[in-house]
RNA sequence: GCCCGGGUGGCGGAAUUGGUAGACGCGCUGGAUUCAAAAUCCAGUUCUUUCGGGAGUGCGGGUUCGAUUCCCGCCCCGGGUACCA
């Protein structure tokens, strides 16, 4: 029999479903082991074969951990709220669910295709009620809870209350929006309204009227994460600022800590980079400056309280709350305008120009807090609104954007750095002497900034302190393909619906489009008011009864979901809890995470703070869900191209097209050979194409250009993972991914190795069969030659586990498969441990080639084979003789010569003499087993 | 600008601790087999050469008996970030 891949693919596909291979059960007698991979927001388009090179990766692995005894679990679903399918039903009135659906079930059959390891038993979709009844149960425990600093977690807002109702705020130490002190009195005295506006400022999820990104063709606000550029992630529209009132989640809390937790994470540096860049911590001071003439004080941030002595100026952004006050009647039109100029500046154009430095004094003057002079205030579009207290204070010998703007406004500058001259540019070192600043004088910088901090707050003029760049994430969408909110207004205040009646389901709209009125699509639907005692949803023509209140009317966003999906596999149909304690505490946080780090200041932020909440209140035994992670590289295209002449029309081959004015085109790669254009099916292509003229090579061919570029169906360079299993198994196409190099590195997908990877598998079939096709196996002794080969590749093997590395594993049983036929091995043991070390790259064929070797069952039963170095035993080495570190020749030697020995034999030998010519060797180096290098 | 990756044949890539640069695969060239083709098998394939050699891992230096690997400076490509005080 030839190897026949779509009848063995097929055959142990349903022997897998049937035996229920891949379900995961707890088993307490082996040591867990939790793969994942990232889900997939089921597209249109399908997977091409970029999608599935992670997948592959962590199947590999999910399929190695069985084999060396760990209980497994590798789950996969689908991330199925989404922007996409409720574009497609704005436009063409289609039910999101149903393209979800239809969707998802392209995305099945493909992904089965490949025969993936997954427990579809524990499959998940975000946008399936039973599933976000959980989501908005996770909301409304962070609805319930305020995070307290001393003990640098969250607890229960009951906790707070107390508190409030026997000391008030003034002892409580928690993150708040929240600046007023009350006593206990003041608490009580409060009405209900009251009451729940401060807890609003304490509460980990939070409405308030905040600035947000609102993108007006998705009619919707967007998190920082998913504006890039200053345009919206998806769709690339313009974002403007707006102030909206919208559920946040208080993420800032955590800063901190998701800062810290990086440090014990085996995930890539540059993923925990980006976070550590985007929680953007910095440590210094604030201080009060107090306004000339003004019962006001400007507070400011800076991380160099050192060189407080070198203000000469301060900068307000242009919307800081105080500039109306402060501005002088002289300078009240220019400030206006210049606010006004600003205000206009959208966060793109801001961008763009960081160059043009502009600015406008407001008249008023500060006082400097130590020395008491006086210095002007400005305003400026240099300094954000949004970061620190909007306000700066200006030193500009140390800072180059105060520098930039001093000279331009000649303002004066003051150096109080000793020995350093500032003619040219700013000072921006963090090291060196303070002078000219009283008791700083002659301090090193390090020191400089604690004593200045110590002298502030002795004088109550400042204190130390720590800055975040990270904010509070925005929470709503204005959608529809969202979850909703279990959340009900009571005369304008937020309540939640209890746990009892989750989920509260999507209701059915006519329209996916906002209310005539500007509200969120939900403002369509007619079932989408709260009966508070009957606890169910009712119509609007009950709305007007005293306890019937409306929805809440935004949805969540897409990251909602996908912050916990990994808990929800370990226990997803459980109904009375988001995950059982027993299942949580078995299968514990993720070990091995693959996926892209386009994610990393998104969901990887997100899902933390999650874990974190969710340990903090007891639910899970871990804070960080992902212990490793590895983000797979893009797989790009390799598109082809023709070219077509202006003036004739005719296309040029790629070897003439600059005799030519030529337009370059794309064409199918489909019908592009090794560069060579199939010209009949270029003809067949497309009507205009039919009687196209060829300029052609001179050997007659017609060469397409070529370059790399993402995959995508515009560029006709989509490589489609269905033709490809068809064409040469799904065995093939997971080898030849993983052979395509490391997982980590893009690369671009050629279509013409994998037939390489093809003849290996055929060649490793023929090793069991003999030349007509019948099993020929034998059960003698396996010779010393084949137990080499097939151990030094288990050794390969194991090593590249070790690391994660999975190409030079195809390799190294490339190698192997070509030995063991030069030595016409066709030895059961021998050809058994390798198809078990083949079996996670290329599992169908080989349970097929285990069971051809007699073994009941599947090969994920099997134990993964272990090195014997006894194999590997060598006695001699061709030992690699340099001259000067050139090598010149090499020379086998037997393994128990002294290092002595070696050397005189090396010295001895004719082809030395040659390159000594007759010159006595100045030094020679012999490492044994490796080389000899011969100074001359 | 700053922070991370990366740069090796015609192509994808290998070289794990400083020790034979180019494993493995593709492509290409030649040969065997075949009526022919596909498939398969064998041999060759970094460049250059006067066939003795010489050069060679982005460029320039350095350390070393020996550098793709370590150090210094620079160039290019990819990703992240962008007035963050």
């Amino acid at each position: 029999m030839e190897y026949n891949f779509n009848e063995i693919e097929k055959k142990w596909r349903k022997y897998w479903q049937e035996n229920n291979t891949y379900v995961a059960k707890i088993d307490s007698e082996k040591p867990k082991y939790y793969g994942l991979s990232m889900f997939p927001y089921p597209s249109g388009a399908g997977l091409h074969v970029g999608h599935p090179l992670g997948y592959i990766a962590s199947d590999i692995y999910a399929r190695y951990k069985r084999l060396k005894g760990f209980n497994v679990l590798h789950p996969m679903g689908y991330d199925s709220f989404g922007l996409p399918a409720e574009q497609y039903a704005i436009q063409t009135g289609q039910h999101p669910a149903v393209t979800t659906e239809e969707n998802l079930k392209r995305y099945r059959s493909q992904l089965d295709k490949i025969g993936f390891s997954f427990d579809w038993s524990r499959e998940v979709r975000t946008s399936d009620p039973q599933y976000y009844k959980w989501t908005q149960w996770i909301f409304k425990q962070l609805f319930a809870a305020y995070y307290c600093n001393d003990a640098s977690k969250a607890m229960p807002i009951e906790n707070l209350v107390s508190v409030f109702e026997k000391e008030g705020n003034t002892s409580v130490n928690a993150v708040t929006a929240y600046e007023t002190e009350f006593s206990a009195e003041e608490w009580n005295a409060f009405d209900a309204k009251q009451k729940d506006a401060v807890l609003m400022d304490y509460r980990l999820t939070y409405l308030a009227d905040s600035w947000v990104n609102w993108c007006p063709a998705l009619g919707t606000v967007l998190a920082n994460d998913e504006i890039v550029n200053g345009v919206s992630e998806r769709g690339g529209h313009p974002v403007e600022q707006k102030l909206m009132r919208q559920w946040s989640m208080r993420i800032t809390a955590y800063a901190e800590r998701l800062l810290k937790g990086l440090d014990k994470l085996d995930w890539s540096d540059a993923v925990k980079d980006i976070q550590r860049n985007w929680i953007g911590k910095s440590v210094g001071a604030s201080v009060n400056f107090a306004v000339a003439d003004h019962d006001e004080e400007i507070q400011v941030f800076t991380t160099r309280p050192d060189t407080i002595y070198g203000v000469s100026f301060m900068v307000l952004a242009p919307e800081h709350e105080l500039v109306t006050q402060i501005t002088t009647d002289e300078y009240k039109d220019e400030v206006n305008a210049y606010q006004q100029k600003a205000g206009l500046k959208s966060e793109r154009d801001r961008m763009a120009d960081t160059k043009t430095i502009s600015g406008q004094f407001t008249g008023a003057y500060a006082v400097h807090p130590l020395s008491g002079e006086k210095i002007q205030i400005w305003i400026g579009d240099y300094v954000l609104a949004s970061y620190g207290t909007g306000a700066v204070m200006a030193v500009p010998c140390g800072d180059q954007r105060d520098y930039d703007f001093a000279k331009h406004f000649e303002i004066p500058i003051k150096n109080i750095f000793a020995d350093v001259s500032i003619e040219e540019e700013a000072y921006t070192e963090k090291k060196g002497k303070i002078a000219n600043s009283d008791f700083l004088n002659g301090l090193e910088v390090a020191e400089a900034i604690q004593k200045a901090i110590e002298v502030l707050e002795d004088k109550k003029i400042g204190k130390a302190k720590t800055n975040y760049r990270l904010r509070d994430a925005v929470f709503s969408r204005q959608r529809y393909w969202g979850e909703p909110f279990p959340v009900y207004y009571d005369n304008g205040v937020a309540k939640t619906i209890e746990d009892q009646f989750l989920p509260i389901e999507l209701p059915e709209v006519d329209k996916y489009l906002p209310t005539p009125d500007g509200k969120p699509p939900l403002g369509n639907a007619d079932n989408w008011f709260w009966d508070t005692e009957k606890n169910e949803l009712v119509g609007r023509e009950r709305a007007e009864e005293e306890h019937v209140h409306p929805m809440e009317l935004n949805t969540m966003p897409g990251w909602a979901g996908s912050s916990w999906y990994f808990l929800r596999y370990m226990d997803p149909h459980n109904e009375k809890a988001f995950v059982a304690k027993e299942k949580v505490d078995y299968w514990s946080n993720v070990d091995l995470y693959i996926g892209g780090a386009e994610h990393a200041t998104g969901h990887l932020l997100y899902s933390r703070f999650w874990s974190m909440f969710l340990n903090d209140m007891g639910h899970i035994p871990f804070e960080e869900p992902f212990k490793k992670m590895i983000n797979q590289g893009m797989i790009l295209g390799r598109s082809s191209f023709v070219y077509r002449d202006k003036a004739s029309g005719k296309f040029i081959s790629f070897g003439k097209r600059k005799e030519y004015k030529v337009a370059r085109l794309h064409v199918d790669i489909n019908i592009v050979d090794n560069d060579k254009l199939d010209i009949e099916a270029f003809k067949a292509s497309r009507e205009e194409y039919a009687n196209a003229e060829f300029i052609l090579e001179d050997d007659g061919t017609y060469i397409c250009g070529n370059e790399v570029e993402k995959m995508s169906k515009s560029k006709f360079n989509v490589q489609n993972p269905d033709d490809l299993v068809e064409k040469y198994g799904a065995d093939t196409l997971r080898m030849y991914e993983m052979f395509l190099g490391p997982i980590e590195q893009a690369k671009p997908w050629d279509i013409k190795g994998i037939n390489g990877v093809n003849n290996f598998l055929r060649k490793l079939w023929r090793l069991f069969h003999d030349q007509d096709g019948n099993v020929n196996l034998s059960d003698d002794k396996a010779d010393a030659k084949a137990l080499k080969s097939v151990h030094k590749t288990i050794k390969k093997a194991q090593e590249d586990m070790d690391r994660y590395v999975f190409n030079t594993s195809v390799s190294a049983m490339m190698i192997c498969v070509n030995e063991l036929t030069e030595q016409k091995c066709n030895n059961k043991t021998v050809l058994q441990d390798l198809v078990v070390l083949l079996a996670p790259y290329a599992p169908h064929i080989a349970e097929e080639l285990w069971s051809i070797l007699g073994n009941e069952g599947s090969v994920n039963d099997a134990t993964y084979p272990v090195c014997n170095e006894d194999y590997l035993v060598e006695d001699a080495f061709e030992y690699p003789v340099s001259f000067n570190g050139k090598m010149r020749f090499k020379v086998e030697l037997p393994n128990n010569l002294s290092k002595e020995d070696i050397e005189k034999e090396v010295l001895a030998m004719e082809k030395s003499q040659k390159y000594l010519e007759g010159k006595a060797p100045k030094k020679v180096i012999v490492v044994p087993g490796r080389i000899v290098n011969i100074v001359v």
